[in-house]
DNA sequence: GCAGTTACGCTACGGGTCGTAGCGTAAGAG
DNA sequence: CTCTTACGCTACGACCCGTAGCGTAACTGC
């Protein structure tokens, strides 16, 4: 999952005394996502989510050092939902995830929390490693499964060996992810229009045209 | 310029009393993107920035209702400097045009303010209209120009007469804006790594391929 | 000049949040 | 039953927000 705190994530066999209760994780994490929903990030208070989670709000600082580091743990298990589906043609399966991944963003926790994270973190080097493995990197998975998959069907020119080759790859997997990632969030949360089917047909037709001949 | 205050943009001529001093808008806006740079979003105060501006603090609330609306106006200005080149082609045109927002972004007080403002948007309808108007639509200008102009030269289809042709202009428009700022902005501000002249040619090579034939 | 009007700097304040400390108590381990 | 750790609670200092009140500065119109 995610890493915890500093101490010590999950409680280790050798531990003594009283172990932290797994409610109480749960109900705060839950609690976060709800606090986001009702007050966006800005108005979010450590206070208020102790409050919602039944917990004093002392537990909250003995598990994350600050609101940063809670908010990014109750967001980034939104994240593990999304799955390359198989429908047969590459295209179908990027459009697929476009959907899956604007639906994902349309919900007011996801939203609020990773918009707020992400700009935290332009100030914050140790936040967005964070978030780059916590959240990001976890989600590239999609891009390089439906890329092999694809060159399996014979959609995708396979990758040249050697070096040369993977480090053109490891590109084409990178422009992939900016673009699809990119546009999604953009629309999501800059043009503020949904990502219906009809958007993601467009998109995912542009990527299949403009990627074929990339490597 | 940008929308300023309730009360009165411009010192209007019928004006009595004492005028606001421009020296201390300007002051004072260039003192938020100074703490910005420094500071982060998270850390920014009201006081630090008066204190730059050497200013009172009551001055701020004097022209800015809160901390968004001053940081909106404060950014709003940097993005008007993008402007299209006239490269020849299509392609190149792009290219420029992704190398220009890519080195805006990569400053750090328009990463940041960028970033947080939007993050803010999520739960604020007003901010989020603010922020359409005074920077994402203005830039949607770029797209535009660069798509008639490509069109002059035959580098693209004209649009199709009626109103199916002008609703197809604008979905081409709209996700055109979508997949370019997006994708810039996600590999700035998520995968962190720089826009360079490799990944705006390769950028610009999907978009070109892609965007073709989408009318 | 002089009154009228508005902006400015300064100080002070109430309300709220952050993150920590200290205490007594609850829950497991050996 | 003791040792160890987590929990709830309260209180606290530090900080920031946004506002109010005052005396002063700047500009306009008479």
């Amino acid at each position: 999952m995610v890493a915890r705190m500093h101490h010590s994530a999950s409680p280790r066999k050798g531990r003594t005394g009283r172990p932290r209760s797994t409610e109480a994780d749960r109900a705060i994490l839950d609690a976060t996502r709800a606090a986001l929903v009702d007050l966006g990030w800005g108005k979010l208070t450590m206070s208020d989510v102790a409050a919602r989670a039944g917990v004093a709000k002392t537990t909250l600082y003995r598990r994350w050092a600050n609101k940063n580091e809670l908010v990014v743990d109750a967001v980034a298990v939104l994240f593990d939902e999304l799955e390359l589906p198989d429908r047969g043609c590459l295209q179908s399966d990027i459009e697929g995830v476009v959907l899956q991944f604007g639906a994902l963003l349309a919900r007011p926790e996801t939203k609020t929390a990773l918009m707020a994270v992400v700009a935290e973190s332009t100030a914050d080097e140790a936040l967005r490693e964070r978030i780059r493995s916590a959240i990001v990197d976890r989600q590239k998975r999609l891009v390089i499964l439906g890329r092999e998959r694809a060159q399996q069907r014979g959609e995708l020119p396979p990758d040249r060996p050697g070096p040369a080759g993977e480090q053109a790859a490891a590109q084409a997997i990178g422009l992939t992810f900016d673009l699809i990632a990119g546009a999604i969030v953009h629309r999501t949360l800059v043009t503020a229009e949904a990502v219906d089917t009809a958007w993601a047909h467009q998109l995912s037709t542009v990527l299949i045209r403009g990627l074929g001949g990339l490597g």
